[in-house]
RNA sequence: CGGGGAGUAGCGCAGCCCGGUUAGCGCGCAGCGUUCGGGACGCUGAGGUCGGAGGUUCGAAUCCUCUCUCCCCGACCA
């Protein structure tokens, strides 16, 4: 290695987290900057594992007797316009459609930023008899949000994501649908982004527009320790079956508007997965979505050390391709040096590197991404050890994304100490708070955190709120957040 | 939408203030040769509407006006 600085290079974390976020998306080839103001394009290996998210989410939302669908992309504005806190809240983000087959519009067409009022009236048909209910959709699809500052994956105009929709006969079931839910989110993240989140219920200033409860999954990015919601999960209560007039004829004879529940987790996680994990050399896949989990740099000079090693390869490849994501690198006009630390940047868990002295020995040389320890694994021996490798692999990575997380969170009980510790993105604070909206409020002008969530994993604690000394009766966490 | 920074070859930049002939450099890219276990080297070569539009001028990457995009901060955002 010299110190000459190659374009690859990426800026050291410590030194401009954003900018190494920025960084980081274009040279691993994750995305990149679109003609579109505010869209970005997502390039195969990104959208790769986004794919991985996506089956490892809806194998689970099919579990949960969820069936798939699709709704259209438009909402014409009379009907997006029925729930009005619904409609204020999405007001502004709205992208409009006024022309179409060559002639304005009678009524312009909202372009979907989420799918409640389309779904909705739907449900209104299908719903006659508490015997209809509950009524269970989910659509993976596009939504659009009018941004002001895009940041790839994490908030873009447009987003790819999936959302679900239920109709219930009571409230409690809906409630219960929607933790589920967000259940399903919290596992879906922690086994396979490994990455640790702390599920809650949002403050009444952070909720969905339109929704009775919204439950999150919050989650730390690394760098500058903030937050980032990850998936949301709302109870609608009955507003949206009252104004779109879901109404069924429950089992004791009456008339009854359905509760509502929606719920979506988007490519937003794939941001957080970089954030999470990555490192001054670039991305850290967990293996669970890593679209290569294992890449194998074949090291030779002489034709007929090729020749050896290439069948050596070829062995390892028809062992390990039932187990793992395999990939060769056989570009002959890149050192094996290179290999290695673009490899690196792309995040792939684990390279094996094999030459003429590894086939003399009948092993290769193993090498994780996360802590970069080099392992000889005979190539017997591979199919057994390469899945446990990328297990422990997961694990390791779950592990110290738990303990930055813990590590970056501190119970508060004072005002002083969160302003100071939001100003030093020093991480999250664990603090009391009334419930007031002015005290939320407060915080969030003078220190820019905010309410992340009020975690439901907590003991019942009387305290004062750090704001302005009321009762409270339980810890919010305090965060900024992207 | 407000404040700041930046757009010159695929990437990173110099040139601009003080206009002047063929617009440079490094990396990358193509060909050939030597290399190859942590970002190799030599030679030859290709590659540019200087973000876009308009203007000033004998002459504009350079000066003026407008505009688009990206990055950061703020406001706003479930």
């Amino acid at each position: 290695m010299t110190d000459k600085k190659y374009v690859e290079d990426l800026i050291d974390q410590d030194d401009d987290f954003d900018q190494w976020y920025v960084d980081v998306i274009r040279k691993a080839e994750l995305a990149d900057d679109s003609p579109v103001r505010g869209c970005k394009v997502v390039r195969p290996y990104g959208w790769a594992i986004w794919e991985n998210v996506q089956k490892a989410l809806d194998w689970r939302i099919k579990e949960a007797g969820v069936e798939n669908a699709a709704f259209p992309l438009f909402i014409p504005q009379s009907m997006l316009a029925q729930e009005a806190d619904h409609i204020e809240g999405f007001a502004p983000e709205v992208a409009w459609v006024t022309r179409g087959g060559g002639k304005d519009l009678e009524e312009p067409w909202a372009v979907r930023p989420t799918s409640e009022a389309i779904i909705c009236p739907m449900f209104a048909q299908w719903a006659q008899s508490y015997r209809d209910l509950p009524l269970m959709v989910n659509q993976w699809g596009n939504v659009v949000r009018w941004e002001d500052r895009p940041r790839a994956f994490l908030r873009t105009l447009e987003f790819y994501w999936q959302e679900g929709h239920t109709a219930h006969a009571t409230l409690e079931e809906a409630d219960a649908r929607a933790r589920q839910m967000l259940d399903a989110y919290r596992d879906m993240v922690e086994t396979e982004l490994a990455i640790p989140v702390v599920p809650g219920r949002k403050s009444e200033a952070e909720k969905f527009a339109g929704a009775l409860h919204t439950y999150t999954i919050e989650a730390m990015m690394g760098g500058k320790h903030w937050a980032l919601q990850s998936g949301t999960s709302h109870n609608l209560g009955d507003h949206f079956g009252k104004v779109y007039g879901i109404r069924f004829l429950d089992r004791d004879g009456e008339r009854k508007f359905a509760f509502n529940t929606s719920w979506g987790l988007s490519h937003r996680v794939v941001g957080a997965t970089i954030m999470v994990h990555g490192d001054d050399a670039g991305l850290k896949l967990p293996p669970r979505i890593a679209p290569i989990q294992v890449v194998i740099v074949p090291i030779w000079r002489k034709e007929g050390e090729l020749t050896t090693v290439e069948e050596a390869v070829t062995r390892i490849v028809e062992r390990l391709k039932p187990v793992a994501r395999v990939k060769v690198d056989w570009r002959d006009d890149r050192t094996a040096g290179y290999k290695f630390n673009e490899w690196e940047l792309k995040g792939v868990p684990v390279r094996l590197e094999i030459g003429p002295r590894d086939v003399a020995a009948n092993q290769v040389v193993s090498v994780r991404r996360d802590t970069r320890e080099k392992t000889p694994i005979s190539i017997d021996e591979l199919a057994d050890r390469i899945p446990a490798l990328l297990d422990t692999i997961q694990a390791d990575m779950f592990e110290a994304a738990k303990r930055m997380l813990s590590e970056h969170t501190a119970v508060v009980d004072d005002y002083d100490t969160l302003a100071q510790r939001a100003a030093d993105n020093a991480g999250w604070s664990l603090a009391h708070w009334c419930g007031d909206p002015a005290c939320e409020t407060k915080v969030k002008t003078e220190t820019k955190a905010t309410t992340r969530c009020i975690p439901f994993d907590q003991a019942e604690e009387a305290g004062s709120c750090v704001v302005c000394g009321g009762a409270s009766s339980g810890r919010v966490i305090f965060a900024r957040a992207y």
